[in-house]
DNA sequence: CTCTGTGAACGACTTCACAGCA
DNA sequence: TGCTGTGAAGTCGTTCACAGAG
């Protein structure tokens, strides 16, 4: 394909990437935010790649699922680059997200700086407990559960983060997902039901650890 | 392979699983640990995969690389099986961890209770914030970066987590890999160089809402 | 008959290798 | 020459489907 419209005209394809590949385009898209801050305004995709300890093919193919974005003889342009990443991520533009749970991790979460920097606004918190409710975390509000739909509606709310534990997991669930919340980032330990078109990403903590316990553990038994 | 010595000994095969499945592993145990919550001492793989929205086939497979734990007939007894599996994850003993970094995500990890349920136990914290330092955060106290080496020595530790921001990341992992830790639980949005040997499982955060807005933005489009 | 364990078939992702453009 | 974009080849993981045990 020779100079195509879509090239011309900064536009996106969407060939349906695989997942895996649309996972590395996030640690794309910091890789290349770190070569901003640092100047740089071109990298090919072998240099580019290094630094990710990938292959210059994997990046090049990866970005190729989305258009054409380099330059033959020369590799690609940093800022425009990401422009373009974050357009495909949706990031170009800011989410309001919200929290459910305000114990430790939701409360850490509240505080943590580099949300805002990826485009996602915290707007508000909720809890159960009477205890933690209408104080501030942050400059965030925690909300009693009963005002959840009415809060995201008014921020027009697509993510929440979901930090109950896993008995509540899916109780909270139901609320947000009929309040019109389309994506649930999972602190919860436990698997949440979710109707066609909602996303759920989970991330459990203790899974992790066990996934290098037994990369300790086994390597023992190797060497 | 017909009633092996393996089997009977209730031996464990590591005929070097993908990683994708040893992921799963973890998910299995979650799973089988709330049956046994629910008293069910035995599940078919076609029962227990429904719940993980899983195919029975795919657990079967997956556990048939690790050694022959069903009953024809019958299935998997779950008691006997969540040992099982702690012992190839290696969560049948306890693992002593250290956090770096106080700040808001550190001081929620030291509070949460799930690691302990799953063979975790956190000994200490650090950090170089003086005002940070000395302080104890639930039971765990908060020590000076300098005191890393002795402590993790002095506990065994062969377990991290590292909250620290990105641009100390490196140098905390290079701390942490000179004592003698073999496992990196790296929240810091920047990768580690590490020796070989050891483990990093990278937890970045921001990029987990970056991929459900990829998916709910992207949903739009389809539909 | 039920359900596991497992080769064989299939499909998905990655790597290779090179044509084509700068 | 240097580097991208991309079919073709290769590898890795998943699903199928069935023999065999209980």
């Amino acid at each position: 394909m020779s100079r195509s419209r879509l090239h011309r005209a900064g536009g996106v394809r969407n060939n349906n990437a695989p997942a895996p590949v649309v996972k590395r385009l996030s640690l794309y898209l910091r890789g290349l935010e770190k070569l901003a801050d640092q100047k740089i305004e071109e990298v090919s995709s072998q240099q580019f790649a290094r630094s990710l300890r990938l292959t210059g093919a994997q990046v090049r193919k990866d970005l190729a699922y989305f258009g054409q974005f380099g330059r033959r003889g020369v590799g690609y342009r940093v800022g425009p680059l990401i422009e373009t990443l974050r357009h495909i991520l949706g990031t170009d533009k800011t989410w309001n997200v919200v929290v459910v749970g305000a114990g430790n991790l939701g409360r850490a979460l509240l505080r943590y700086k580099g949300f805002a920097k990826k485009g996602f606004r915290l707007v508000a918190a909720f809890d159960i407990a009477e205890a933690k409710v209408s104080v501030r975390v942050g400059r965030i509000r925690v909300y009693r559960l009963k005002d959840l739909d009415r809060i995201v509606r008014k921020y027009a709310v697509k993510l929440a983060i979901v930090t109950v534990p896993a008995e509540a997991g899916q109780s909270v669930t139901d609320i947000l997902c009929a309040a019109g919340v389309m994506g649930i980032l999972n602190f919860a330990p436990t698997m949440l039901d979710i109707p066609d078109g909602v996303a759920v990403a989970p991330v459990d903590l203790a899974a992790q650890l066990e996934q290098l316990s037994f990369q300790v553990a086994g390597a023992k038994v190797k060497g």
